[in-house]
DNA sequence: GGTAAATACTTTACCGGTACAGACGAGAAA
DNA sequence: TTTCTCGTCTGTACCGGTAAAGTATTTACC
């Protein structure tokens, strides 16, 4: 005890004594308290864990999960805590979200059927959702994705377009707009259809006249391949919107191979306002990625509410990948 | 020891016993062995810290430090391996440092004078350092430095240059080289500028004709006003170096504030090749970024070789921004 | 039928701390 | 003088696991 106190209470004894224990240690080579110790005695690790869909290694080509990450750092560090990534490998995930020297857990962006929520529930922790269905968690953050994404299509058909195509990422054999709903795995997409769907059908277009289309993958190539099937229908849509920049760059691509001019014969939405967004003059949603990383860590410490849901706001940002229907 | 079992090691027990022990663990709400208890009593934690020069917000800004981190990631990711990132807080990052639960560190870019350095060597706990003076630490990753500044340095002098301009990070008062070489805090500084002495006066230009200029900071705005100093000289340099593409970049900046053409009148280079000199046009030296991180990595999980000391390569990048002295 | 080896559990002995509650002497207040 | 308080230091009792060795009970094999 008297160790300890020499170590971490100076206050609680003499100077004298301190010195005796501190130079006793440098002696036999011991090092000061053991965290793993200090951690089961005091039953606090110090450290938050962040869980990401994706792989570490994909985590840290996005830029908008190194913004969310910006974001949970920049409180971590008003609250001198750690920061702890749990590495996503197939089949052992669970393991690792088990084994996680953690005080909590940040939950980025993660598919409804994932392996590792059961683990986090079973660890009981306090853990915040971001980009997760709320209400299917204590503490949930999200973006306005649907409102969103109905800003998107309505500033498209203010521009009077009502031939639409929908990208969306993954391989998917669905036809209908219920079948997609259905059959998407994570929340964020959803909502984006469903905003897209709210204008669309507001302003009298039937949804089942929109072409989805799909492919492999979440990133460009994805919208260059779903992109291009969307371009290669016999009906052509004069305005695609995208799930993310990403895959709204992607289209670009397939429509200049295809010879389709942008914005004057095809208009293209995206998603996120990534910062190839601006330099592509794509218009997009901009989400505040900083905020929802800050905000999702600010509901885990505050241990006095319990239940919290936070909607942050979008932002359309129109630029000249969108123009009047031909 | 049984329940230990149970949710370990399956194969140790009968599946009607583990069951049994399941169950009853759900009635009584145990989630599974505490992750601070096993920590403790393995005495490994299944993680690896990151310790940064920089606040960890700066780290999630900087692209280098980034792509270090997804270095790191990719390998942890392989040996299941979490990160944990130690926030940088003034006069308290020591203390976070000991209580940090780890296996082991990664270090990157450190100063010399760091209060921190003591605090990992007291964790004796095996560490790694990425751009920190090689023979000072048992692990060390270093890119070669002093070659890719001579390069610059030396491509320039092929150009024709012989008036130099030098631009460094943060505000110093030193006049010579040797001066500026005892007072900088960080390796990879002292190595570029001994780099740039190498090819210079290895050219028969003795090196105290060579303008120093250094501002607070370490940025664009950093290379602007140091730029502006160089720039404002009755005898302009008809090419400047920089210590990193950030203040090449302010450098650029200063140079069209005043009306100075480059390349034509004026060279510039920078150092690191980030994603905004391509943009720019700027020559620099690439670095690999991500591999340091790896490289650091598997140094410290290789328990075989207890010293070592990795070199990765640069390669000068030639762009725009450089052409024969005026 | 007897012994060796495998299977299925259990016991023992730590891992290295910290919270909290004494214990004890010295000066302050009653 | 007695009692209270305070500053210092020490003792007790956990925190929640796992490695390794020990004990039965089967099974395998000649």
């Amino acid at each position: 005890m008297t160790v300890s106190n020499a170590f971490n209470r100076p206050d609680q004894l003499s100077p004298e004594l301190r010195e005796r224990v501190l130079a006793k240690a440098r002696e036999l080579g011991y090092g000061g308290p053991d965290p793993g110790a200090r951690a089961l005695s005091k039953g606090k690790t110090g450290s938050i864990g962040v869980i990401i869909d994706a792989p570490l290694t994909l985590a840290f080509t996005d830029p908008a999960a190194v913004q969310m990450l910006h974001g949970v750092a920049s409180v971590c560090e008003q609250e001198e805590l750690g920061i702890t990534l749990v590495p996503r490998i197939k089949d052992r995930d669970a393991h690792l979200v088990r084994t996680a020297l953690v005080d909590g857990f940040v939950v980025y962006c993660m598919a409804d059927d994932d392996a590792r929520m059961d683990a986090i529930l079973e660890r009981r922790l306090p853990f915040a959702m971001i980009d997760y269905e709320p209400g299917r968690a204590d503490l949930a953050v999200n973006i306005d994705d649907r409102v969103g994404a109905r800003r998107t299509a309505q500033h498209l058909i203010d521009l009077g377009h009502r031939r639409f195509g929908v990208v969306l990422g993954w391989e998917n054999t669905f036809n209908t707009a219920d079948e997609a709903l259905a059959a998407m795995q994570y929340h964020v997409d959803r909502e984006r259809l469903r905003g897209w769907r709210d204008a669309i059908e507001g302003a009298g277009v039937p949804f089942d006249t929109v072409a989805l289309a799909s492919a492999p993958g979440f990133d460009q190539a994805t919208g260059r391949v779903a992109g291009g099937k969307l371009l290669d229908r016999a009906n052509r849509p004069t305005a695609i919107v995208c799930e993310s920049d990403q895959m709204a760059l992607g289209v670009l691509q397939a429509a200049q191979e295809r010879g389709v001019a942008v914005p004057q014969q095809l208009s293209v939405a995206g998603f996120d306002d990534a910062p190839e967004a601006a330099r592509a003059g794509l218009t997009t949603v901009r989400q505040p990625h900083q905020e929802k990383g800050a905000a999702a860590l600010r509901l885990l410490l505050d241990t006095a509410t319990p239940r919290a849901s936070v909607l942050l706001p979008t932002e359309l940002v129109p630029r000249s990948s969108t123009a009047p229907s031909p």
